[in-house]
DNA sequence: CGTCTTATTGAATTGTCTCAACATGCGTGG
DNA sequence: CCACGCATGTTGAGACAATTCAATAAGACG
């Protein structure tokens, strides 16, 4: 029903940087869209602030597209791949603490501090669509929407992190690993994608990191949980066979 | 140094609402000080929308001032006293996310979904200020200013939620707990309050569950940290006595 | 095709939880 | 003001899930 979406013209959208490509993110996907949407303006109108633009970067496997403490510039969307995010070397390792896939934002944190809180890492090759805002200060007055657009995905990123926080004290491993593979393949639904079959460019280490779980855990979880018929999985190939079990056993 | 701002008369401070009684955060120490200030032009100018107002009120231990999934209406700031906030039964048991004591704010997070995400209590007898927003869409273009100031509350939570998902992750109780009470006495001396004694409110079942521990190892980790001269610990008065050896725990 | 990284599997260890008993504090009403 | 009862805190012993250490297997990449 969502998808539907994707068959409507939208007005103004020959405007729009948008060049899509096999694997990216249809623009009315993407998390940016709100704030693309000023820009439409931006480039006839006058009374956009200096300091603000939208411009499309590949990102390689491994490559970062900023590290943690970088003065804010822009928010990133992910048009095509994954990243994860992760602050170097707390408490003697990294740790992660989000992935970001396809039409996802990057970066947005930084906007009040003026310094990116974590580093952003591309977990395959992918690319981007970067905002560059300068500073708050800067965007003022002309973007109350862009503004309101930040409030949302922050409080959204909020509750977000309460659940986690939630999930991480009270769950077990199996219930993580569960509830982690349904929100993933949801997120992609979200934005366009399959949800039964998906890539998942993280390793078990990165996943661990998130989770709270070691390694070690994460693997033996999955082994397990191929072996219960719940997932099938192949490489880095993800396919979720038994949906309803997974969310029986992420639930409680 | 920080304290000397409470000696400084404030330019419109007497159109603030504030009395400050014994025990009361000082107006320029609060959360909501930036908006207030916005307040003031409020009482005389004319160009505030409609739904925006500000009240003090008295609460009682155990009282709630809003129930999660109530309609967002305001954000409060803790006058005095201190709350905790939580989500009733998650996962079978009330999960709290957070505590909030003298001068920090309350409730932001529900401004974009226009319900709050949490319940919140008293943990003892507290006063509010409250700042009534009736819904993002009708503070509009005007107040800028407010919603810069709600960006940067969100981002710091956001940071701060990313700490916290970090520490249950990879550190021990004794870690926890250790930069559980160097926090509190650092929110409390960031609000003019004395950090090396003060009182903590929350029950050892309510820290156990922000942190994800059982209440009965937060006893038995509060009561080691006597034995280790760390702490003192009487009824609910508790006295830093050691923070050097608190922070060489916390860290890592 | 060999090397280096990542993943799997096993066995032993451990920190925290659970269950349980007991102690203490606190508010209420007599 | 004291006595009672309920809520909260302390302490102990055993259980268990996940970790750590270690050895092997499988992929990825030049």
């Amino acid at each position: 029903m969502d998808r539907q979406r994707k068959q409507i013209p939208q007005i103004g959208a020959k405007k729009r940087l948008d060049v899509k490509g096999a694997g990216e993110v249809d623009c009315q996907d993407c998390g940016l869209d709100p704030m693309c949407s000023i820009l439409e303006y931006a480039e006839e109108g006058s009374d956009v602030p200096e300091g603000i633009l939208l411009r499309r970067r590949q990102v390689s496997r491994g490559e970062t597209i900023f590290m943690k403490d970088d003065p804010f510039r822009s928010v990133f969307a992910v048009k095509s791949g994954s990243f994860k995010t992760y602050i170097p070397k707390f408490s003697g390792i990294d740790q992660v603490v989000g992935f970001h896939v396809i039409g996802e934002l990057i970066g947005i944190e930084g906007i009040a501090a003026e310094r990116y809180p974590y580093t952003a890492r591309a977990l395959q090759d992918s690319s981007v669509c970067e905002l560059r805002i300068e500073s708050l200060q800067e965007t003022g007055r002309e973007l109350e929407t862009l503004q309101k657009g930040i409030i949302s995905m922050l409080s959204a990123e909020v509750a977000f992190n309460h659940q986690l926080i939630a999930s991480l004290i009270h769950q077990s491993a199996d219930q993580r690993l569960a509830g982690f593979l349904l929100n993933l393949s949801d997120r992609l639904h979200a934005r366009g994608m399959r949800q039964e079959e998906f890539q998942i460019g993280m390793s078990r280490s990165d996943i661990g990191s998130y989770l709270g779980l070691a390694s070690e855990t994460v693997s033996r979880v999955l082994t397990r949980f191929q072996k219960q018929g719940l997932i099938q999985l192949r490489h880095k190939r993800l396919r979720l066979l038994d949906r309803a079990g997974l969310e029986e056993l992420a639930e409680r």
